[in-house]
DNA sequence: CTGAAAGCGCTTACAG
DNA sequence: CTGAAAGCGCTTACAG
């Protein structure tokens, strides 16, 4: 009941194993008769490789590391979730991987993958990575990065564009009577977290930024300065959907009601959005697509020698968290 | 630059690979005088054991299969994140396997890590598993798994006493004068959740079950049923954290505060809670403690055939979705 | 188009 | 306590 091995194929089919081998990972070389017939038995026998000894022998196996700072943030369990289907169409298993913020530990997880033979990898940074840092590391010349880098660093990435999602979030805003427009961007190293903001301080009318540069507590932080203020905003944007959850949480613990006294608008377009109370307007990521392109990427990357950069397209999501301006 | 083999290592030290091999696993064996100089000389050329070679070797890797229903959901997100850092400790690296709540797929997982040569692997389902259908896979036999079951069914659990969660939400509950309570408990097949209504069952005066049945959408059908009521129950304690955060969110649409009109504790204690609006009171799992422990379970079975039941103890965080009842 | 051989990098009986 | 050999289950030049 054990699982056959190649050379149990090749005695029942009555070929060597090589050429088993051979009708099972390049059939174009193998005679059409031969190989079905090795495939009928190998079916039969329930063969199935083995992906370790494979591996060793390829020097590549099907294992890739995800490498996230947070699995417990839901945006990066969306992310892992359609990175794990889109892997496993093309036959890969995703090594869970965290950082736990720590994105030094990155190299640490570069090198125990390069020893199982990754063929690439996958990082979702919450820091700006340095290319040339990357690059020390064997595996670190195949990875895709879930961010952006400055053009000609030789890593491919996925984004989305996020001046326009900005872009949105103000068109939305604007539609509904809002003029004065903050923006809280919590702590986040990113070039996608730097892009938001920029493109926030680029179409405000008058920037108004809250409880910047706190990391945990931006949300209290956000809300008490809002409080303080003579004039206060009739909307607030954040960068992104958790920092805009902690930002109305700390409101309504203070009393100050979303949409009714302030609208907020999110990013990222997390499912969980939808549960919250208010439920969360918000520019939405194509979250799924961005696994579906990731995967893409490394796989032209390894192949082609290929370093693609897709920009994804944003959207929004209207929700309760957004309503006319009074008056 | 290239990772140095065992044999470069055995040549520099000037001994056989097998003694180097030794050395390494089992350093009891060797003589310290050369053991030292083999793990001197080992540093120096920073050599790493290559797991895929060893694990072909031995018929057994460092690949642990965490197989959940929904990576997406902060649960099994906090889950993963722990049993990440448990996992490391002891060497193994976590496989990332999500069913998407079809437990069937299961199985296929199961086959393809046990063809990985996983030592164990760890299921926290979404519905009840069938023992002997796990069993019927050679890695189902050492797996641990994240639910109950009846006992001496050989298969390693770690659960909460799901009893006295909800005994905890009751004396809280009660504490703030709450008489009438009812419960949703949202669909989910597992012996815990079928736990947690029962213990509510037990305990309520006059138990009153809310949106039963629905999937998706339990939050919305819930808040229809509470709005029929001509009589309104004053709290609500809701299964699990995701389904407390849906009720909320539709009750709010509706008009219906937390915790003004009505008062509502969660039951899971995700982190995410505190980010909710309002905070949410809920029953607290700890689920740090259950990574370490499902790991120590699986250990502690493949290596001495125990199987282990563990059921760690509850405690309550109360937060702001729960108040006194008025009058 | 197929076979025979070598080898990926380890571990583990088996001798000595 | 250490060495030499065999072998885990594959793949891939190399012949033919």
């Amino acid at each position: 009941m054990t699982q056959p091995s190649i050379d149990e194929v090749a005695r029942v089919a009555g070929v060597h194993k090589s050429t088993v081998s051979r009708a099972l990972s390049r059939p174009e070389v193998v005679r059409e008769e031969t190989r079905e017939h090795i495939l009928r038995v190998a079916e039969s026998l329930g063969y199935e490789i083995n992906p370790l000894a494979a591996a060793l022998r390829r020097k590549s196996s099907n294992l890739v590391p995800l490498i996230v700072p947070d699995i417990t943030n839901p945006f990066f369990g969306e992310l892992a979730s359609t990175m794990t289907a889109a892997a496993e169409e093309h036959g890969y298993r995703l090594v869970l991987c965290v950082t736990d913020g720590a994105d030094e530990r990155t190299g640490a997880y570069l090198e125990s993958m390069q020893n199982l033979y990754a063929p690439f990898g996958i990082i979702a940074p919450s820091t700006r990575i340095d290319p040339e840092a990357l690059h020390r590391f064997p595996l670190g010349k195949r990875v895709v990065v879930v961010d952006k880098f400055a053009d000609g660093s030789g890593v491919p990435t996925v984004t989305m564009d996020n001046a326009r999602g900005i872009e949105l979030a103000f068109e939305h805003l604007r539609g509904l009577g809002h003029r004065s427009i903050a923006y809280v961007s919590g702590i986040s190293g990113t070039y996608t977290a730097a892009e938001r903001r920029a493109a926030y301080l680029a179409l405000a009318e008058q920037p108004l930024l809250l409880g910047e540069g706190t990391q945990p507590g931006t949300g209290k932080r956000a809300a008490e300065e809002f409080l303080a203020l003579a004039e206060r905003p009739t909307a607030i944007v954040a960068g992104n959907d958790m920092v805009a959850f902690g930002v109305i949480a700390e409101l309504g613990s203070r009393g100050v009601g979303v949409p009714g006294d302030v609208s907020v608008v999110g990013f990222d377009g997390l499912a969980l959005g939808e549960r919250y109370n208010p439920g969360l307007t918000t520019v939405q990521q194509p979250i799924n697509e961005m696994g579906r392109v990731a995967i893409a990427l490394a796989r032209n990357l390894v192949d082609n020698g290929e370093v693609g950069h897709v920009v994804l397209e944003p959207s929004m999501t209207v929700r309760g968290s957004t309503a006319r301006v009074p008056g």
